[in-house]
DNA sequence: TTGCTCAACTTGTTGGTACAAGCTGATGCA
DNA sequence: TGCATCAGCTTGTACCAACAAGTTGAGCAA
């Protein structure tokens, strides 16, 4: 009858019971003795099954409570209106974005001068090693980590506009504290890549197993030459890129305020 | 000295020895006895230690062949210029992207007459359940499955444009074969996600596991409504996706031919 | 040489045991 | 009443054993 290991045969019933809303998200899945009497297995084997369904992100398990069905509620973001400057928004576009949605914004900020690394020198067209700014940020909502954000800017930039280097928030966006200082944005070039988060990404964001990373690298451009290049990295369950290209007939979600 | 679980630690020494380069992308680790032996471990420690790499995505196993570091060659795929009348291509682009860059393309193609689902019917502004056509694609890179992608298009648009509802490639691609219909693409709207894969999507695109998926729909809009909504599947340790917008100063790369 | 068999390796699956550690509610003391 | 404790649930870690199944190469037979 059934040629798939037992292990397997646990985690696909528990799938179809989740998917057809047996178990709801957020729900707790029956504990593990239950399901070896269930499904007439050892604890390893039913262990077996369950790490299956918390790799691929269905469920989560903590010490005493159990395992529970997770639920992900996916917060959007326009990529292409993000720092447009023919969408006026005040300040930055994610204080602005969360605070619409009816969430709690709040982040903890850093600046430092760093050498280039390769990456990094390759998209702002500086030298390996030359000097960058850093700015640093770690963003939540909620309270719950939600990305954090490095952005990159080339040595000869913040010569001409010295407040990137500064410790502190720009208030204005730092796009337009640019533009005020004759560096307009006039294009970008985005890199989307999804992965498995490192331990250290997993520790900053409080990703549990099997919820991957979105990797947004956005290089921002002048009318000459790279001007920036910011690396954003997501919690996969809690994100949605989303992008708008020329005319939309007939969407109404989302319009600029 | 160290609150670590061992299988923990096995874990991360492994990943320190990845990360520095002693076990270099496509080299194979030492076998479990090894590493009972080195980490004084029994054998279900290590293969928890080796289990945690494996669902991040940084090795993967196969019986009797045993463990190996995953390398990942990405390949970017240009979504902004993808379908976009003003960039000519012969074909669809899918097919001179992966020639261009010295691959072989194969794909398999599958026409339905389904009824719109939910997700469906809101992104086509149609009813729920109302005809849709359903055109699925599976794609490979080398005979490696890359990517499968369902496109719907709304019934009223298949009655002025019949072949959609015909089985068969539409050689000059669908895009420029619906713009001699008089029916142009003049925008659209990109969704990208990541998750990780149903056990559907990992056997047709043959994911081992820890690889995430990326998710990219497109609904594509004319002037007046939506005409089709594309749901892409990559593997997300084979794929990237890249926007250009406005002006990039000084990229040279993937420019136009 | 060619081709087959098989031993010796590898990981995969399944069973068992024991104890640690986190959480919750009931119990009972002050 | 209020609070501390603890029993009894949960999952986490770690060990052991046995056999199944995929891979490879040595070595023998045709």
């Amino acid at each position: 009858m059934s040629k798939q290991p037992k292990y397997r045969q646990v985690a696909d019933a528990l799938r179809r019971e989740i998917d057809s809303g047996t178990y709801a998200p957020g729900a707790r899945l029956p504990s593990e003795s239950d399901l070896m009497k269930r499904f007439d297995a050892s604890r390893n084997t039913v262990r077996n099954g369950l790490s299956l369904l918390v790799s691929q992100g269905l469920v989560s398990s903590s010490q005493g409570l159990g395992y529970e069905v997770r639920s992900h509620e996916v917060f959007k973001l326009n990529a292409s209106r993000f720092e447009n400057l023919n969408f006026p928004q005040n300040g930055d576009a994610y204080r602005t974005d969360v605070t619409n949605a009816g969430r709690r914004p709040h982040q903890t900020f850093r600046v430092e001068i760093t050498p280039a690394s390769a990456d990094v020198a390759e998209r702002l067209k500086v030298d390996l090693g030359s000097t960058t700014v850093l700015r640093f940020c770690h963003r939540y909502v909620d309270d719950v980590p939600w990305s954090t954000q490095a952005t990159w800017y080339p040595g000869w930039l913040t010569e001409r506009s010295p407040r990137l280097a500064e410790p502190g928030d720009i208030e204005e966006g730092t796009t337009r504290y640019l533009a005020s200082h004759g560096i307009e944005q006039v294009g970008y070039f985005d890199e989307i890549a999804a992965r498995m988060p490192t331990p250290e990404e997993a520790r900053l964001l409080e990703i549990s197993a099997g919820v991957p990373v979105l990797l947004w690298t956005r290089t921002g451009y002048s009318e000459d030459r790279p001007i920036r290049c910011t690396v954003t990295t997501f919690r996969g369950d809690l994100n949605q890129m989303n992008y708008e290209i020329g005319t939309l007939s007939g969407r109404e979600e989302n319009e600029p305020q």
